[in-house]
DNA sequence: ATGGTCGGGCGCCGA
């Protein structure tokens, strides 16, 4: 069971490039962030035709997230409960005896700021939601855009990227390690030790073409799963394709 | 790397 998270930064516009990348890796479990499309808009009969049913949640010009699977979607919930937030960030499903949670991690923009203490409470409430998930399931697979790296390996400048910096700050990063103190792995660093290996490059600067990038789009297996990855990754070939996300797709193989 | 680029949608915000 391949399962992959890609940030695509408007589906209106990346729409080929999922088609494609569908084609070429079939994966099981696709979960997008920042598809920026309102429901009456998602293009779920085209993707129906290449084999994906998809269950999505989203909203004009900001976030929106969605799951695609080639199995039966079940049990789908796209608020965390007790946390009122018009921001479509969130969604969950069952596909094939796993529960599958897609996160659009809140950016934060710079340290100190709303958006900052914005995203600090919403993953505090994300987390405790999870915490709930994890017990009624047992198999979990959470991925995202995390918007957060995990550590220096992590980053192309750690000197720059440092504790007091956004996507890498002490209290960010300490968000992160709650939730994977409730039971999950980074499915990447169960089988990958190797610093420099990214996700997301700003478009800005050439930073692709530099590779001045970080790893903050993630997928986190729970107890449960740890024993049934085959191997994790980011797949950075749409990167390289024309007029691209910036971000590429991170993914996940369980041996089920 | 305090922004040199994108996307959405028409002036400028968000990433």
């Amino acid at each position: 069971m391949k399962i992959a998270s890609w940030n695509v930064n408007s589906l209106n516009v990346r729409q080929p490039h999922l088609e494609e990348w569908l084609k070429m890796r079939q994966p099981d479990v696709v979960c997008l962030q920042e598809t920026k499309l309102e429901d009456h808009k998602f293009p779920d009969d085209a993707l129906l035709e290449l084999g994906y049913r998809s269950a999505f949640v989203g909203q004009k010009t900001y976030n929106g997230v969605a799951i695609l699977a080639r199995h039966k979607i079940d049990d789908v919930l796209t608020d965390v409960p007790d946390f009122a937030d018009e921001q479509r960030r969130v969604i969950a499903a069952t596909v094939n005896g796993v529960r599958i949670i897609n996160l659009y991690v809140v950016n934060g923009q710079d340290v100190g700021t709303d958006k900052y203490e914005y995203k600090l409470r919403w993953l505090e409430a994300v987390t405790r939601w999870i915490a709930d998930e994890k017990a009624k399931h047992g198999k979990v697979v959470v991925n995202g855009d995390f918007n957060i790296a995990p550590d220096d390996r992590d980053v192309h400048d750690p000197e720059t990227w440092n504790d007091s910096h956004i996507l890498t700050s002490a209290a960010e990063r300490g968000a992160l390690q709650r939730l994977l103190d409730l039971g999950f792995h980074d499915a990447f660093r169960l089988k990958h030790d190797d610093a420099g290996v990214f996700s997301w490059w700003d478009y800005r600067a050439a930073a692709y073409r530099r590779n001045l990038g970080l790893r903050i789009d993630l997928n986190l297996v729970s107890d449960a799963l740890r024993d049934v990855v085959t191997d994790a990754g980011i797949d950075r070939e749409p990167r390289d394709w024309e007029r691209p996300s910036d971000h590429a797709p991170a993914w996940v193989d369980l041996a089920l």
